[in-house]
DNA sequence: AACCCGGGGGG
DNA sequence: CCCCCAGGGTT
């Protein structure tokens, strides 16, 4: 099928079928398209809109954003994961002010130059918010293709990312390239799903090689996996006669980077002289159901112990702080961090 | 439990 | 260049 016959299906299917309602397409600006490209890095659509929400209800411009503390950048981000990307959102955007007087770079080139974007995103900010002449490759159109043309392999080989690169850029057209952006990253999310692809409603079905061999799913290629490794931990919570609970700020790079989390130790032991370290006059210990945080390259056992404490605990040092369960600050937590403080909510000393 | 995801950084 | 890192949701 040649390049214009392409576009013009995926066009077609764009007028009638595309999405124009969510909200990074309402009020469009290289700075909402940027924050919503960013959490759909690795996020579904689903996910994203509130976090998108309640992003740019708090920092509604770029100028806002480069002003924010590191603090309310993650806290807005807890629970979306992969905290570099708003680390990473943050830097960038004191870039866009102090280098760039506040307004996106209109190039590919010079969007790749800010940090947590890449060419697929830059294409998707320079098309999307922009108009202009640039190819994408993420998730969803990388599936499209690969199965448009039957590309063996999995992409994350370089020839196999090479070669769907290329076609990118032979499909995306010149004009309308909004709309053609759009719609691929449509298909891919509603038609050619990962299972159970929809190809009798694709506009691209009379092409596509993998739909002609009678196995869509068998593209793209998948990725080999191996067993992931199993790590032990031991957190204890410290909760205060005031309903606070004592949690101290993660290094900045790394697991859960610059996040807020209780203690993370190897064993129990460890724990035992953990206490016996600090200036605490412990009420009681107890033992709360064990869960498990998967992550993409090991599981984490994590065995919370909830240590109430007399008083109010002592007093908390630099990068430490006792976190008001009643009245939470406005800080980063990871996922399972979250789901422990909300459970020991219902062990809250009554208020006095 | 397996699968998916864009980019950064180190060797 | 290649390999590893990172956290959720969905199937």
């Amino acid at each position: 099928m040649k390049p214009d016959e392409f576009a013009q299906r995926v066009l077609g299917w764009y007028d009638a079928h595309g999405r124009k309602d969510l909200p990074w397409q309402q009020d469009k600006s290289p700075y909402r398209v940027w924050v919503s490209e960013i959490m759909l890095q690795q996020t579904q659509v689903a996910t994203v809109i509130p976090y998108f929400a309640r992003f740019m209800e708090a920092l509604p411009d770029v100028q806002a954003l480069a002003n924010a503390s590191d603090d309310e950048v993650l806290h807005l981000w807890t629970g979306l994961g992969y905290y570099t990307r708003a680390r990473n959102l943050h830097k960038a955007a004191k870039q866009v002010v102090a280098e760039h007087g506040g307004e996106f770079p209109r190039s590919v080139e010079g969007l790749m130059a800010l940090p947590g974007i890449g060419r697929s995103t830059a294409g998707a900010i320079a098309s999307l918010s922009m108009g202009l002449w640039a190819p994408i490759l993420d998730g969803n159109v990388k599936r499209v293709l690969a199965r448009f043309g039957a590309v063996e392999g999995w992409p994350g080989e370089k020839g196999v990312h090479d070669r769907l690169w290329r076609m990118a850029e032979r499909y995306t057209p010149q004009n309308r390239v909004q709309h053609y952006t759009q719609a691929m990253m449509d298909m891919g999310a509603t038609l050619c799903t990962r299972s159970k692809p929809s190809c009798l409603l694709c506009p691209l079905k009379e092409g596509c090689e993998a739909r002609l061999l009678g196995e869509p799913t068998r593209f793209p290629g998948s990725k080999p996996r191996k067993v992931l490794p199993v790590r032990q931990c031991v957190m204890p919570l410290l909760l205060n006669e005031e309903g606070e609970v004592w949690l101290q700020r993660r290094p900045p790079s790394g697991l859960w980077g610059g996040l807020w989390s209780p203690v993370q130790l190897d064993s129990q032991e460890v724990l035992t002289a953990w206490l016996q370290s600090r200036p605490l006059a412990i009420a009681h210990t107890e033992a709360l159901p064990a869960l498990r945080h998967t992550f993409s390259h090991f599981h984490l056992d994590i065995q919370p112990v909830l240590v109430r404490v007399h008083g109010v605990g002592g007093v908390a040092e630099a990068g430490e702080v006792w976190y008001n369960l009643r009245e939470p600050g406005r800080l980063g937590l990871a996922a399972p961090v979250k789901k422990l403080l909300k459970q020991i909510e219902a062990h809250l000393p009554s208020p006095a």
